[in-house]
DNA sequence: TAGGCCATCTGGTCCT
DNA sequence: AGGACCAGATGGCCTA
């Protein structure tokens, strides 16, 4: 049986569970995790197989899965069989290059120099072979395009881990915690903002307050920084309020989509944002993005 | 059962 | 040539 090299950087036992259903499902075999094989190893099963060729026929069957066919449960089949095809055209032609009968000796010798160069470059591969290999390259092109989505994913659980978190302890989905963390942010340098401008630390301890200690005083909840549209944000969402203050509309969180950056307009009452004494008005609104 | 979310596969493109 | 990144497709799971 020749075996199919499927690498895994870290995961956990659910996404295993996960990867090996899904790959039992298209490809139609038992799967276990094997980690650091080389592509030497792949090569050289790969040469086994080759020499195999050599010594007999096109139809030979490779493997403990369906072999050839085994590409017929992928989706992109007519895909695959199209590249099949030309790779099959070409790998013929290289071989019909290699065997010429009416050479003279030194045509022979001299191609048989270039018949050892060009096979230490580009050997002429049958058709199962170079199918093999295609399928071991998009193999391992899934192998890390997975870990790939596991390491984003892993980047966004710690995104999760330092937002504000929920009392009832909902998982954000993805394009929540995008846009939580926007809002977040967006607010966290508002406060910060106001916290420069208005001097809040005279108002809490004098001179030594924190930015988390202007946080706090803003009373601002985790379901302040929800987009409004959010699901988890349907029955706890409400407005913040940061120092009873007024941030116009205008102020609402920039839109990661627009172009430009968008222009942050703390009003006061109609007053210059300075204005620290009197913080009154419409209610200010983290706007969905 | 429809719709949302997610994981995965896949082929294309760009970069090193 | 091979890897990273991306977007589209697909199917499974869950919930209203």
């Amino acid at each position: 049986m020749s075996k199919i090299a499927i690498t895994f950087g870290e995961m956990t036992t659910e996404s295993f569970r996960c990867v090996t259903k899904a790959y039992q499902n298209v490809h139609h075999f038992a799967m276990t995790p094997i980690s650091n094989i080389t592509d030497s190893d792949m090569e050289e099963d790969f040469d086994d197989e080759e020499r195999s060729y050599d010594r007999s026929s096109d139809s030979m069957f490779v493997g403990g899965s369906d072999g050839d066919h085994e590409d017929d449960d992928c989706r992109s089949i007519t895909s695959n069989m199209s590249n099949m095809k030309e790779s099959k055209d070409k790998s013929s032609t290289k071989e019909n290059d290699i065997s010429s009968p009416t050479l003279s000796e030194a045509e022979m010798d001299s191609k048989s120099k270039k018949k050892r160069f060009t096979k230490s470059r580009t050997r002429a591969r049958s058709p199962t072979v170079v199918v093999r290999i295609r399928k071991n390259r998009r193999l391992k092109a899934n192998d890390r395009e997975r870990n790939r989505m596991h390491m984003l994913n892993k980047a966004l659980e710690k995104l999760r881990k330092v937002l504000p978190a929920f009392p009832d302890d909902t998982k954000l989905t993805k394009i929540e915690t995008l846009r939580f963390a926007h809002n977040y942010i967006w607010a966290l340098s508002e406060t910060v903002k106001m916290f420069d401008t208005n001097n809040v630390s005279s108002l809490i301890t004098g001179s030594s307050a924190t930015v988390s200690d202007a946080i706090s005083l803003s009373s601002l909840k985790p379901s302040d920084f929800l987009p409004l549209n959010s699901p988890a944000s349907v029955e706890t969402y409400k407005p913040p309020t940061p120092y009873s203050s007024t941030i116009s509309s205008s102020a609402s969180p920039p839109n990661w989509d627009s172009e430009t950056k968008p222009k942050l307009d703390i009003t006061c009452n109609g007053t210059d944002s300075s204005d620290t004494t009197s913080r009154s008005g419409s209610e200010s609104s983290f706007l969905m993005l």
